[in-house]
DNA sequence: GAAGCAGAATTACACATGTAATCGACAGGG
DNA sequence: CCCTGTCGATTACATGTGTAATTCTGCTTC
């Protein structure tokens, strides 16, 4: 699966919550924050198709894109690449560096601690 | 802290093992399935110290270099960048993806357990 | 039917990155 | 003392990415 860049990966995130949409749609969708003009938004897309992770439809004169590859697999490729380059794979290891910096709340070790308790059954 | 490409990082990796060490010694460290030759090594070496994460000392006519931040700084960093765009910021949200990917062993589970539990006292 | 607007397609351009080659200085071997 | 190998520094060049502007083309509205 190709790699997708970070901005893109913004204007993936808008179409994998709601698909199909328009350029134009897909424009407005996006975070403020990023102050993007309907341009860059559309040069993303044609990115995006070019690199076979979204795929569009004609609906009249326009496009109508929607994701091709699905939010999970992305995500899963993505995190085991970052597991395997910092922490050689071990998912222990992450944790336990989560753990170190605090960024487990006593919820968080909760939720987790519940899910484990399910995978053994 | 300035972010690091991902080849840039396989250098970071040799020298936050060993350090400090002239280029050429890098060189002989980085995994050779990267296939670089020295020159590589030596433009990477270059734009991690413009980048600030690398600092050198003279020794005669060449450098040694040496990591200028912690391996556990910049993983923590990178790991919360991704799991802030990718899970919302929710650990949970990406033990839960490991989970349903099956790359969780049970010594895995095990051992995260262990951690959580000792985060708990 | 001409003029403008809305879409996609094409082009632009700077900076980052991967991957070097080349240059200029110097040190050590003959 | 000169040659050659070794350093870092400088330059190179293709591709990816962020961020558009421009162009082409056809629909809509006088």
């Amino acid at each position: 699966m190709e790699r997708i860049a970070e901005g893109e990966y913004a204007v993936m995130e808008v179409l994998w919550n709601e698909a199909p949409l328009t350029a134009a749609d897909v424009a407005t969708r996006v975070p403020e924050d990023k102050g993007w003009s309907l341009a860059t938004v559309k040069t993303m897309l044609s990115r995006l198709l070019a690199k076979g992770v979204l795929a569009h439809e004609e609906e009249g004169r326009r496009y109508l894109y929607r994701p091709a590859i699905r939010r999970e697999d992305y995500v899963a490729e993505e995190s085991g690449r970052l597991i395997d380059r910092m922490f050689g794979g071990r998912v222990p290891a992450l944790v336990a560096q989560l753990a170190a910096r605090d960024k487990l709340s006593p919820a968080d070790i909760a939720e987790i601690e519940k899910l484990l308790k399910a995978l053994k059954s």
